[in-house]
DNA sequence: TGAATATATGAGTATATATTCATATAAAAC
DNA sequence: GTTTTATATGAATATATACTCATATATTCA
């Protein structure tokens, strides 16, 4: 084996420290949801307060296709639920872990900010 | 104006606890490095221990360009920084913020799998 | 000096995806 | 019952991106 640094065994320690792959690709697909500046809107939004797809759409300036179509793959994801009330759907966050990511994320932006 | 259930005021309000457009670019951009498998693999394996980049090739089984290119992305975002010893280029985590996101996804997955 | 090793990078390609447009469904208003 | 309103969705398109291949650079070793 051509190892640089580490040999087998601790190639193998740490490999059990990971999630296996199959998860890790899960793992992957649940964070890829962050990394779109729409849907990170919708989540900041639907953090502060339930909302229909009109408001939403009205709030990020964004079109009522692309909205319904990012609340999907949030859907698909488990993290929005909503209730139907009337002809609305008023959508909410359906997963702790958000806030926790958007406030590492918030603390992130300020950090930058205050850079040289 | 045409909003469902929430009013003009009430819309400055929910806007000015967003971060600006700009700001919530940089996040997302921030935030999607997250969202690849390969490069997960990599923070995972830099928050063990410091590696080089073939150590990093062959624990993740991916080819040593494909680490490199990725790891190109993660220094631009100054999310690693790396060490030079002579031909070897050590890498380690640059960014504090990594480890929360990180442990979240790791609650996120261990909830996910404990459902029916 | 020449060969091997470690890493980086540009080009090309295949795939993913965010948005728009057209349209469907369903409830409310008239 | 027809129109309007709220939402969802399939198709099409444009863009982003992850990987591979070829290759360049730089260091170590013989």
């Amino acid at each position: 084996m051509d190892w640089c640094r580490i040999d087998q065994k601790t190639a193998d320690e740490l490999g059990n420290l990971l999630p296996v792959d199959e998860e890790m690709l899960d793992l992957a697909e649940f964070l890829k949801v962050f990394g779109d500046p729409t849907r990170l809107r919708i989540l900041f939004y639907l953090r502060e307060k339930p909302l229909c797809v009109h408001d939403l759409s009205n709030l990020t300036g964004m079109q009522q296709t692309a909205i319904s179509h990012q609340l999907k793959v949030l859907r698909q994801m488990r993290m929005v639920k909503y209730v139907k009330e009337g002809r609305m759907a008023v959508y909410s966050l359906n997963d702790d872990h958000i806030n926790g990511i958007l406030d590492i994320g918030l603390l992130h932006l300020n950090e930058e900010n205050n850079r040289g």
